[in-house]
DNA sequence: GCAGGTGTTGACGTTCACGTAAAGGGAAAC
DNA sequence: GTTTCCCTTTACGTGAACGTCAACACCTGC
C-alpha cells in the first residue's frame, strides 16, 4: 500500500473484443492481483469460472465481475459484503417480497456510498487547504 | 458491519464549546468506538492525550484529531497511512525540501481520493440502475 | 469503609484477506 | 525424455485492527 497509486483504479474497464476467454494469469496481470487472490475469491463464492480439466477459464462475464469485485474493494467493502451484493443481484428476479428487501438494501448501500463521498470531499478539502498553506509558506521563503 | 449505517458518518463534527476536556468514555460514546480502539490508536502514535495520573484527558484538539482519524478510516486509509499523514502535517513547518516532499505526497493522496470518488460514482450508478430495474419489474406484476 | 463505577496496563484471542511454501499434473520446447 | 512453464490443491503463516479477559487503582456515594 503506502503512497502507491494503481493505474487500473483510474482507468474504467474496457470490453476487450479481441479474446473470448482468459487464463488466471491473464486476469492477474491485467488487474494487478495475484492468482492466490482469485482462487480465494472463488473459494468465497464471489466468482465461478469454467474449468478445462482443473484449469480455470474466465469468460468476459467473469472478467467484468472481477472488475466489479475489485472496484467494490477499492470503495471499502469487505469480501463478505461484496458477496452479499452479488447475491442480491442474483435474486433480482425472485419473488415480490424478496425484491422489496433487495431494493431496500440497495438503497441503504447507495446512501452509505453517498455518505462516503461526503467524507472523501471533506478529506480532499482539508488536504487542499494544507497544500495551499505549504505552497504559500514555500514562496514566502 | 453489514448493512448498518452509522449516523455519525453523516454528521460533520461540531466544535462543542460547552466543555474543555473529555474522558475516554466521553469520546467513545460520542464517536461510537471502544476504549480499546482509542488506546490502540495511542499505542500506534496517532494520538497522545494528556494524563491526570494515569487517566487520559482529551483536549479539543485531540477530539478533532480523532474525528479526522475516523474519517480517514471511513474513506479507506489504514492506520499506518493515517499516521503517515499526521506526520506530514507535523513536519509542515520543517525545511524546504521536506515541505516539497510533503506537498507531493499530499497531491498523491488527493489524486487517489478523487479516483476513489469515481469508483464510488460508478458503483452508485450501477446500483441505481439495478434499483430502477427492480422498481419497474415490481410495478409490472 | 466498602461496594460500584470508571479508569489503567498487560497479554492472549480473533477475523479478514490474502502470502507462502509444499507437492504435484499437463503440455510445449529443446 | 526431461527441463521449463503454467496451473493446481492443501495447508500453515501473517499483518492489521481491534476484542476479550485478568488483575489492579482511584474516586464517589452511602
Amino acid at each position: 500500500m503506502g503512497a502507491a497509486i494503481h493505474i487500473e483504479a483510474l482507468a474504467p474497464i474496457e470490453p476487450r473484443t479481441d479474446r473470448d476467454s482468459f487464463s488466471i494469469s491473464d486476469l492477474c496481470t491485467e488487474f494487478g492481483v495475484t492468482a492466490r487472490a482469485l482462487r480465494f475469491y472463488e473459494d468465497e463464492g464471489l466468482i465461478g469460472p469454467e474449468r478445462r480439466g482443473t484449469a480455470r477459464i474466465y469468460s468476459h462475464r467473469d472478467r467484468a465481475r472481477l472488475a466489479w469485485i475489485l472496484r467494490g474493494k477499492r470503495v471499502g467493502f469487505s469480501l463478505a459484503e461484496i458477496r452479499e451484493m452479488i447475491d442480491l443481484y442474483d435474486v433480482g428476479d425472485g419473488r415480490k417480497v424478496q425484491r422489496q428487501v433487495t431494493l431496500e438494501r440497495c438503497l441503504d448501500r447507495i446512501r452509505l456510498l453517498e455518505a462516503q463521498k461526503r467524507d472523501i470531499d471533506a478529506h480532499i478539502e482539508e488536504l487542499t487547504q494544507f497544500v495551499d498553506l505549504l505552497k504559500s509558506s514555500d514562496s514566502a521563503h
